[in-house]
DNA sequence: GAGCACTGC
């Protein structure tokens, strides 16, 4: 069926790239004296190619010489073996065709399906045509993952016999493997955008391939939009979007009715089953189903889809404990049940690649495994040897409440996009089968096409202040492809002013330009810049960097009471940011030799792994500070006010972000939102502050407001006087508090100036 | 008295 489909639209596109290149050939093509010096010399390997007329031919011949074209080195043997399995790819056979519909058009829209071999071939083709050895002008192809970056690098640096880091290199955070020499940069989708920023026509790229572009991350959607204002007033810049699924024409249309190539994928049939009657309760129907798999299906391991640690965790149980007993009663063969899940250690991750257990006895059956995981095996890990695929149709996804500003987890039904997704991942070794818990009529009638891309789920200040300082004058107007709720955009642009990032206009500050710089939060990056003013600016470094890494705080099911006792010993009676505080020291304090501090990380139920990253974020966050001539200051330690700074820093990002206490006890209320909530059972914080300010505001069970630290009221008034403003109040009990604090604060300063 | 799907800069 795919297959049909992806016919038709290649069919449909095959004309109006006609089109294209026919206009093309008319006006574009003329023979220009002035860029002759992009021709190749007549004694270089490339003679006789003319850059953006090359075919395939012509690549052939110069893939097959003794000696790499570009570096002048004899070719290994391995080199020979690895083109010979590149030919066998399917987008190989399409080779000409594309490199025909590439010279055609500026943007180009590429969909191969997976193991069509698009993201390792298609840029090197792009490489032969666009002789960045001459032009000096790279090419991109952006991921949305970091190891995807690397690894394609990696590989593609070993299909062009080259050295990884020099003529094929990759760019991500914290790690920039290119070189003088480098033609082509795979990339994170983040990492072009922060280019961007400094370089808003991106002039260093002749051609820029935007990868798994039906991910919609938020990143690739900023781009599409920039790349499409990029192209019209650069138009020697070429684009190509490549996608994996068949949602290709919403992309065409966006860009302009751009051509369109389609390249079949290599992988094996699944068969699909659906349940006759909608399940009542998708875990137990799971587990069941997982159970009548091993028991009656021939050899070959299963994949369950579940949406979250707990319910991994439980399944897992469940699982082994009768898979036990079918062992035992119907003498079936042994099954090894994994959880995965993104939280779990690397080394439990790493444990889902173990071969399957082998017969219990001689002649008895053969084991099999059993992977049970969230969505991170949809797309960021692939396991092979996976035959049965369980799918519930479920999965958690982020969604953003702009009228209360809070982003939360909610699990929902997933696309039609994601099931075929997770169907995929029974046939990457032979044919497979996938068992989908819901009938097919909910398939055709109730799931979503495509899963909401991310711009749509998010709280947007971050993405907006990004545009500001990526010369996005007109944010109405800035064609996205799926433009987010107005009300989002509003919101986002409200906490941007009231953060001074944006001025009343709506015009960047200098403020914002310099928060923009930060790999952080406006927030963060406010609080951040803010803090020389406190005397406190390694300290905010350091919490900053806690706060933007997954909880440092280990609490393992079966220990949590010994976890609770060691975090205690961190615990700071202001609040939790002090506390992150106090263990980053005490981490900090115990030497560089990774092992003990594994050891020290282990015995005091911290993660070893948030820290170093957290550690990682820091330095890169200090280099910025210098950059921008911020100053590194601390309040001595024996200085009464050296946590009071800290504290009142904190303010300078989170004025927003405060609750008090509500005279009836335990609630707070949060201040301009008026919503109630408690703080989160993880706090250190004592009950005795009657204003607080929160990291997050966090919607599971109840309203939680997590990681929060005492504060007072008078501070508000002073550093964020704005906000803070008493005659913009609402009547109310915030205000009278507020009221009361002012007027102790003029009769205290009235007290000094008659001393 | 409880949670954190997954990425990215």
């Amino acid at each position: 069926m795919s297959d049909m489909a992806g016919k038709r639209t290649s069919a449909e596109s095959d004309e109006s790239s006609r089109k294209k290149a026919k206009k093309g050939d008319s006006d574009g093509d003329v023979y220009n004296p002035y860029l002759a010096h992009m021709d190749p010399s007549p004694d270089s390997p490339f003679s006789g190619m003319t850059r953006r007329q090359v075919t395939a031919e012509q690549i052939s011949k110069v893939e097959d010489l003794s000696a790499n074209a570009f570096t002048g080195v004899e070719h290994t043997q391995k080199y020979f073996q690895i083109l010979q399995t590149r030919r066998e790819l399917p987008v190989h056979k399409q080779r000409q065709e594309f490199l025909d519909k590439y010279h055609s058009t500026q943007i180009l829209v590429f969909v191969g399906e997976t193991g069509s071999g698009k993201t390792t071939q298609i840029p090197q083709y792009v490489v032969f045509d666009e002789l960045p050895n001459i032009t000096g002008k790279l090419i991109a192809c952006t991921q949305p993952r970091r190891v995807a970056a690397m690894s394609v690098a990696q590989r593609v640096a070993d299909e062009m016999d080259v050295k990884l880091g020099e003529e094929v290199g990759y760019s991500i955070r914290f790690e920039d493997k290119t070189g003088p020499k480098t033609m082509l940069k795979y990339m994170t989708d983040g990492m072009l955008l922060r280019e961007a920023m400094h370089d808003h026509d991106m002039s260093r790229y002749s051609c820029i391939i935007l990868d798994e572009a039906h991910e919609r991350t938020l990143a690739t959607d900023i781009l599409m939009a920039l790349l499409k204002q990029i192209a019209s007033r650069r138009s020697d810049l070429k684009i190509i979007i490549m996608s994996a699924t068949l949602d290709a024409q919403k992309f065409q249309r966006y860009f302009n009715d751009a051509p369109l190539l389609a390249v079949p994928g290599r992988t094996h049939p699944v068969e699909i089953f659906y349940t006759p009657e909608p399940e009542r309760d998708y875990v137990e129907a799971a587990i069941r189903t997982v159970l009548q798999i091993h028991a009656s299906e021939p050899d070959g391991d299963i994949l369950l889809f579940l949406t979250g640690e707990d319910e991994i965790e439980d399944a897992c149980r469940k699982i082994s404990l009768e898979a036990e007993e079918l062992t035992r009663e119907v003498d079936a063969g042994p099954l090894a049940v994994y959880p995965l899940y993104g939280s779990l250690p690397p080394q439990q991750q790493q444990r889902i690649f173990d071969k399957a257990p082998p017969a219990l006895r001689k002649g008895g059956r053969v084991g099999r495994k059993c992977i049970i995981s969230t969505n991170i095996a949809e797309t960021s890990l692939t396991i092979d040897g996976i035959v049965y695929v369980v799918d519930p149709g479920f999965s958690k996804q982020k969604i953003y409440n702009p009228r209360i500003r809070v982003e939360s987890l909610l699990v929902s039904p997933i696309s039609k996009a994601s099931a075929q997704q997770r169907a995929g991942r029974a046939g990457r070794t032979k044919p497979g089968k996938c068992f989908r818990l819901y009938t097919e009529k909910a398939f055709k009638k109730e799931l979503i096409e495509q899963t909401y891309p991310e711009i749509l789920r998010s709280n947007l200040a971050n993405t907006v202040l990004e545009l500001k300082k990526l010369g996005v004058e007109d944010l109405v107007h800035f064609d996205l492809m799926d433009p987010p709720a107005p009300e989002t955009m509003m919101r986002a642009l409200e906490e941007l002013n009231y953060l001074a990032c944006l001025d009343d206009d709506g015009e960047l500050t200098t403020l914002g330009g310099l928060a923009s710089e930060f790999p952080l939060d406006p927030a963060l990056a406010v609080m951040l810049i803010s803090s020389p003013e406190f005397y406190c600016s390694n300290e905010i470094l350091s919490i900053t960097s806690l706060l933007s890494v997954p909880q440092i705080w280990v609490r393992p099911a079966n220990n949590r009471k010994r976890a609770d006792e060691m975090k205690a010993h961190f615990s700071h009676p202001d609040g939790d940011h002090l506390t992150l505080l106090n263990a980053y020291h005490a981490f900090r304090g115990q030497g560089s030799d990774s092992n003990m501090l594994k050891q020290w990380c282990h015995e005091h139920f911290l993660s070893f792994r948030h820290l170093s990253s957290a550690d990682n974020v820091r330095a890169q966050l200090k280099r910025i500070m210098e950059t921008h001539s911020l100053d590194l200051l601390s309040t001595p330690f024996e200085d009464k006010n050296y946590y009071t700074n800290i504290r009142r820093a904190l303010l300078a990002g989170f004025f927003m972000q405060v609750g008090m206490k509500e005279s009836s006890g335990k609630v707070y209320r949060t201040v301009k939102d008026h919503q109630a909530v408690l703080i989160h059972p993880s706090t250190v914080l004592r009950a005795e502050f009657d204003w607080v300010l929160y990291n997050e505001f966090v919607l599971t069970s109840k309203q939680y407001i997590r990681t929060c630290t005492g504060i007072r009221p008078e501070w508000l008034l002073e550093i964020a006087p704005t906000y803070y403003d008493l005659e913009g109040f609402e009547d109310g009990e915030v205000k009278r508090s507020l009221q009361r604090a002012a007027e102790k604060k003029r009769r205290k300063e009235a007290m000094k100036a008659g001393r």
